[in-house]
DNA sequence: CAACTAATTCGACGCGCATCAAAATACTCG
DNA sequence: CGAGTATTTTGATGCGCGTCGAATTAGTTG
């Protein structure tokens, strides 16, 4: 996986903008892997809200899923978020 | 400046999830200094939403603004968003 | 198959935000 | 002071998005 372009890097910081988005991709990254249910008890939003969220991060490759029986096991996608840091890094000097 | 809150960060992600914004951002990185003019001649929008969009990088602390006769100059804060890049480090692990 | 649970999808709602035109402010120069 | 330019502010508009409840799908277990 390569470099971003401005339009990823854009989506994947609108992703990480709302707080409790943020919330739920920061105990994913810290934990090895979660499931939605556990996501959902640490969190006052719906399961349906925390889904949606979930899809999101999913979509722009921040995560990745595997289903196992009824749950669904989360995990960060580190290479992602390096990416993303990486293209903040050239875009700012420093 | 030390380490950005849960907030901050979200903040300054979502003010980095516009497109016209994070590219807005990203010239007046480049560039040692822009002035308002020279940005609005690089887009299409209007200079209206360009000032809008300038006054939230500033109150983010994304960028610095100083006013020489009609033209207001702004430069980017790099420890900003050293900040955010920090925060996103230490969230994710690697 | 029927009952139950976990997770997602659907439909709808309300608010926030990007956007612009127009008015206002700030500054320079005759 | 008056005309002209740069920037910001104001007011309004339309769309996007976070949110939820309800319906649906997927999977397990009797």
């Amino acid at each position: 996986m390569g470099k971003l372009t401005d339009k990823e890097a854009a989506q994947i910081a609108k992703a990480l903008g709302d707080p409790n988005r943020l919330a739920i991709y920061g105990q994913i990254a810290q934990a090895d892997e979660l499931y939605c249910g556990e996501i959902c008890e640490r969190h006052t939003i719906s399961p349906a809200t925390i889904s949606h969220h979930l899809k999101v991060l999913t979509d722009l490759g921040l995560v990745t899923s595997r289903k196992e029986g009824l749950n669904v096991y989360y995990r960060s996608q580190p290479e992602t978020i390096a990416a993303y840091r990486k293209y903040l890094m050239e875009l700012g000097g420093k």
